[in-house]
DNA sequence: TTAAAAATTTAGATTAATCTAAATTTTTAA
DNA sequence: TTAAAAATTTAGATTAATCTAAATTTTTAA
């Protein structure tokens, strides 16, 4: 198996290329690992050498099939615990995040398959995010930022670019959660904010940075 | 907080302590850790160093109360997701101990209180170990071993000292589970062996070493 | 096309946890 | 009471993951 440490690596990895296997810079790891580029130098020649990641000096780095299929596992059970926390115990969408960084790391294929039965085999977590199968499929749903809406657009809300709770919170303050159906009513010229139509029933104006990070399905 | 090889010794001293702060040794660390003495030796003086144990050179090692708390802590996760495992999500008593033993180290204190509450405050765990409630405080029960029984005694299966699932596959063959009333017929002198009569129905012969292993209450 | 800036890697050090082998202290048993 | 055995600690080394500062490579922009 690997360490927690490299585990939150291929995560990384995977996340910053999109699920796309794009090519990924030494930076933007180091940036997301909260760690120094020297650090991620050295662990990505030990993710290589275990057959993870595709690494040549100064180009970036892309996952081998191993290594996704690794990445995915983690993301299955991150996913997975979130549902459990939000479902059965009762927390909110913005307080799972980092609990579930700790519990993605718990090593038992068995645990994670009952888990997933116990839930009854959700498709997507609190976040609208997609849950892979034990067999490491899933299926992305095509979202389009808010920000990329033409006005008169409609749309429902499925998915946020941005799980930190300081944002979650605020799209619920806003009336803005999983399931909303918005249209756009106006685009301000001056700031890129949003003017919305909220469940045919309110008006709501988001910053352009808002936008960005709430997707809706067409 | 601590790190996990932290409240691994932390739990290792309790358990060797019996619960009762009696002075822990070295190399009886070192058995159930499996490390050596030397590197016993090396932790003790961090833990010490954070007053987490009362060390002295050559004379073993208690924990402080803030120890002890900490200790109680781990103890209660660990028993707690035990629970949720065999209840929630259909694993067998035999099953649980390896994956607790990770899940253990999950670091939240709303989410074990809540999945606490979610399975109801269980008093004991699949094994009939007592759990510690949110405060620490928690019942030990006055458990005699089936081994320390008198010819003609009797008492219900109410813990065991040892959690193998080797041991407990053992013990669920021979209909020995928890809840099962048994009653001592006979003592064989040859070999310490133990005949047993169980739930009134049947006939069981157990080794002394597994009778070490069986806890009753009278 | 090339100098400067940005990105990345290398070199050498640090911390936590571990180890083996040797040294020291305590316990045991004659 | 004391020599041998057992338990424990110390010394010095190793591995994983990290860091800073310097060196190297790539990219950018004049």
């Amino acid at each position: 198996m690997h360490s927690f440490t490299e585990e939150n690596y291929l995560k990384a990895i995977y996340h910053l290329s999109d699920g796309n296997n794009t090519v990924v810079s030494t930076n933007s790891i180091a940036e997301v690992t909260n760690t120094k580029a020297a650090s991620v130098t050295d662990m990505l020649k030990k993710l290589a050498d275990k057959k993870l990641i595709h690494y040549v000096k100064y180009q970036g780095v892309t996952l081998t099939d191993v290594g996704v299929k690794a990445a995915i596992n983690i993301i299955r059970k991150h996913r997975l615990w979130e549902v459990f926390l939000v479902e059965k115990l009762g927390f909110k969408w913005d307080e799972v995040h980092d609990i579930a960084e700790e519990l993605e790391h718990i090593n038992s294929a068995t645990l994670i398959d009952r888990l997933d039965d116990f839930l009854g085999n959700p498709a997507a977590d609190p976040h609208g995010d997609p849950i892979p199968d034990r067999t490491g499929n899933f299926v992305h749903k095509k979202l389009v930022k808010v920000s990329d809406l033409k006005e008169g657009q409609a749309g429902t809300i499925s998915g946020v670019n941005e799980h930190s709770s300081v944002f979650l919170k605020h799209l619920e303050k806003l009336g803005l959660t999983l399931g909303t159906k918005i249209r756009v009513t106006d685009l301000i010229e001056f700031d890129g904010s949003i003017m919305l139509n909220v469940d045919e029933i309110k008006e709501r104006t988001i910053s352009r940075e808002v936008a960005k990070n709430i997707l809706v399905i067409l």
